[in-house]
DNA sequence: TATATAATTAGATAATCATTAAATTAGAGG
DNA sequence: CCTCTAATTTAATGATTATCTAATTATATA
């Protein structure tokens, strides 16, 4: 569920040790030893809050021979932080109201899409501000079928002819929660609960 | 400190409850039976979450008659929620540095340097002055090895060929706090503990 | 003054969590 | 096969915390 996984990246980030741990990663790459030595706390204790932080996808490994280097997730630290805002307001919506969409929110949405998409339907290029990025992911995802299951080389599939990175935007539709995926199976996310542009 | 303020910010979000009476405050201010009953939790349970939340400023009160009714406090949600992610990568100094660094102490840290270091690199004087002393000190355990164990007689051997009062320099090196000293061992501190210039 | 309502405090309980020492696993190399 | 090093697991301990009930405080009003 959405909330379990913001309590869960917050609660990763809610204790001092660990938030000094992604400051030394920060500088670069590190091993357990080496953490556990800055921080004055044993190796176990590394292990323990490596964990944590593995499990809220803040931090990558890399084994050689029998050292594991930990780094930074920085694609994940830069986009969780503002989950929970969109969390907390992005319910506010709801009534009927949804067709009130803002004179001059519509008029960004026309020209975004025309700015970034070509008129084969390409994407030409990733937005990188937040608002427009959104606003191509939104109109991506409307293209999906609401309620259906899609596996995961499905939805592939369905980006590939449209932007060439589709990783990148696979990760972005759950990331920016237009999509939820559970257990590789991948489905579209209510409108209702998709960010609102108002708060952004 | 810095980093509890950010610790607090996070704790105070690493449970559901209360991001559950966030999303509900989302919708307009309420008072603390309402939130007790929505949430299946006692008056009680709400207040010591309020205070939770109010301790990071999450949330406002405004009081009438003998009805407490709180509200969100938009801008410190949105503000405090990449507080962490600046923290993390602020203290990256390795390439980062220069653009960082506002330009007039980028100034006085290369005239400081060129001013009170001979060219073979002693230490001439150690400056009166706060700032500058700083600087000195920065500079000389810039050349320490990051999370190495030192005794003080490794601490004085490496202080020694550039300045003849090591003992003064060492008990500087502690006193600012650019080292951490436990039972004769040194160690340099993590730099997010240093003095930050702008602060000066 | 007495009473009603809302909120807070105090004390208790159960759960979660950070930390450690000690034992164990995993990989590399002699 | 033995040994070294790095990491993990396990079990224990102490601290923090979410929640409740019961008692108390604060405010307003009949």
């Amino acid at each position: 569920m959405q909330l379990d996984k913001i309590v869960n990246y917050h609660k990763a980030l809610a204790d001092p040790t660990r938030i000094k741990i992604l400051i030394i990663l920060a500088e670069g790459e590190r091993n357990g030893q080496v953490l556990a030595e800055k921080l004055h706390v044993t190796p176990a204790t590394i292990t323990h809050h490596a964990t944590k932080l593995r499990e809220a996808s803040l931090i990558n490994e890399r084994r050689d021979k029998n050292t594991i280097y930990f780094s930074l997730n920085d694609y994940f630290i830069h986009n969780n932080a503002t989950a929970i805002v969109e969390l907390i307001y992005r319910n506010v919506r709801t009534k009927g109201e949804e067709d009130v969409m803002e004179e001059s929110h519509k008029k960004l949405q026309v020209s975004v899409i025309n700015n970034f998409f070509t008129a084969e339907g390409k994407l030409k290029q990733i937005p990188a501000q937040l608002k427009k990025k959104l606003i191509v992911l939104q109109h991506l995802v409307s293209q999906l079928e609401n309620g259906r299951k899609y596996t995961e080389k499905e939805i592939n599939n369905f980006i590939k002819p449209i932007h060439e990175d589709f990783a990148t935007i696979r990760r972005e539709f759950i990331m920016h929660q237009l999509m939820y995926r559970d257990n590789e199976i991948y489905e579209l996310n209510p409108k209702e609960l998709w960010a609102r542009w108002e708060t952004l």
